[in-house]
DNA sequence: AATGAATGAGGATTCATTCAT
DNA sequence: GATGAATGAATCCTCATTCAT
């Protein structure tokens, strides 16, 4: 059975694994066996290359806030356009294969541990400013208080998850929409107020 | 030792239990001991008077949903202007006991924990049912599109809170005025629009 | 099936199934499991009383220790005679009901878990200088340098100990006569060497 | 990286790395990995050459007590005199590479290990066997009951050792003379006793 | 010969829940 | 009503041993 330079495979499995079985049974109490066992490996094994259970949670958190990231990139370089731009860090924290029940669960059950525990709120954090440091760049170019827009949007982008983790519908195509309708508002209203 | 008619003094002690010991453990993970221990009495008579540690949970999560739903109340109580009752309703739900650490850490592990148990997932719905009634009640009155404003402004509450949990600062005077500007400026992109 | 007022019982209980447990096995590597069991309860009781398997360990070495301070104490009472209380102090360390197979052997075990736990390690220390304390009281006044004797003797003790949780025999009478020979042997070449 | 003819090599590498290892942790409760990789290899190589743990902790403890028997023969080399073969004898075992806090302490943790194990029992029998053979051969000729002298030397010295284990110090070279002082004095007070 | 991946049994510990008193 | 003793299932983690490469 055992194989050479398997750990990349397994960690990924074991990865896919944690976030699977937290999205559904939608709480972080889930056993290292039977993540082991969802990721075809056995309990051993996954201490092996994870140490220990919270080390495997941090793991999968860091794995959906990454792909958070690497959506909003991979939609900033459509365009120049801020507006665009803008709407694009929307859209990218909605893609389906993003927003969907699965990942909103585990979304606000790593959240949730975040409260507890200095490595993942350490992830958030670095989420956090990602996304404040990518608003506030578009921002910036379009009213004249951008960091009181940042907050609302910002609050308002991880209400919405909180509303979709909660819910029993899966991914919202409209939920972009409402988001980026608010954004437009939020700055039209920031604008005029400055005048 | 026994004495008669302390039931409600009894069940009131363990709830207030249950939301300081989530609050200050960041997590559902508590024991009944603790929480019972915290109330002044043994872990057998927690189970006497609610069966199960679940059923101490969800009598907590009542309360602290019930204190909004009171606030609100009371907030509404003062006024008959639209625009005024729509503050109310906002700054009830960021009143400084309220919304402090402890209420909305709990808070967030209440709402995690609607993820998965449905008497939890009923109460949240309660919840958010009344706070739709009331903001869509005074909506109607102040836009053509209520219903959009009212999802994105319930979003922005929610994420607010969420914010707040996750962050390390106490009760924050300014979350509340935040929402508000929000909030206007949602009413009147909404009104511009539908012109 | 719980019971007022059993605690002292239960620890008595646990200390006794924790020597009898290692004195058969021959090794503190015993399951906690198994020394609930021997002691008639379930393992969570026995944790429930000791906190831990270590501090159970602690208790049963404590209490093997306390029997010899005890069986000294009462030897002593009987005589003023320096030798004759020398004696005493002797003969109380090699009792049968002390110097048995399954007491020798979970002696042994508990020395060597001295050498890395420091409650056993101060355990121990108190035990050695309780003994180097009586030996002295007495070797003061049998000779002219009665720290010396008392370094060979008590070596000597643990030295017969050692043997004898190594050796299959039981009790050995022989034991004690040894020793005290050997500790007259000690004082009159201590005597003779300081004219 | 296979080579070939280093399983010599390889085995006193072994070792000399379980001695160390157990030396340091100062109990047998130490793993097959970390002796390995003291010792530069894989856990399945060491499995590889002593086919389980026991056997190595085996091999690991014939060795101690091989240097032992070693140092003996080298110091009987060197007199035919039998008070200085005895003194030989008795500072063979306290040589400063013998009796180091390492060594002394491993020696305990094998000696326990004889209490259970067969093959381990089988070694302290020989080298308790050749021990007491040595002793004998030159107290023969020192006094007129030489077996209940050889009796109480023997417990002596490992009643020193174990002391040294429990000990902090390192080697201690007033160990020795303490023995070599209580043999005079038991061969002394076997001598007079039987005139 | 050598590696280290892989297994799985085993054990300490925790805790909700029950129940004798 | 009230206690806390008692149970035992559940779970994380460790580690000797095996085995494909």
């Amino acid at each position: 059975m055992p194989k050479v330079g398997m750990e990349p495979e397994r960690r990924a499995a074991l990865v896919s694994a944690v976030i699977d079985e937290i999205g559904e049974a939608r709480t972080l109490d889930v056993t290292v066996s039977k993540i082991a066992k969802r990721a075809g490996m056995s309990s051993g094994l996954a201490h092996h290359y994870f140490g220990s259970k919270e080390q495997m949670l941090i793991a999968a958190m860091r794995h959906i806030l990454g792909v958070f990231s690497q959506r909003v990139v991979a939609g900033l370089a459509q365009t120049q356009d801020p507006h665009d731009r803008l709407r694009a860090i929307i859209r990218a924290n909605f893609e389906d294969h993003v927003f969907d029940r699965r990942k909103t669960s585990a979304w606000l059950s790593f959240y949730s541990l975040s409260q507890r525990n200095d490595d993942a709120a350490t992830l958030v954090r670095i989420y956090q400013s990602r996304l404040r440091s990518n608003l506030m760049h578009e921002l910036r170019l379009l009213c004249p208080d951008p960091a009181r827009v940042e907050r609302a949007l910002s609050s308002l982008i991880d209400g919405v998850y909180l509303r979709a983790a909660l819910g029993n519908a899966g991914p919202d195509p409209s939920a972009a929409e409402t988001v980026i309708q608010a954004a437009d508002a939020l700055i039209h209203a920031n604008t005029q107020r400055s005048v």
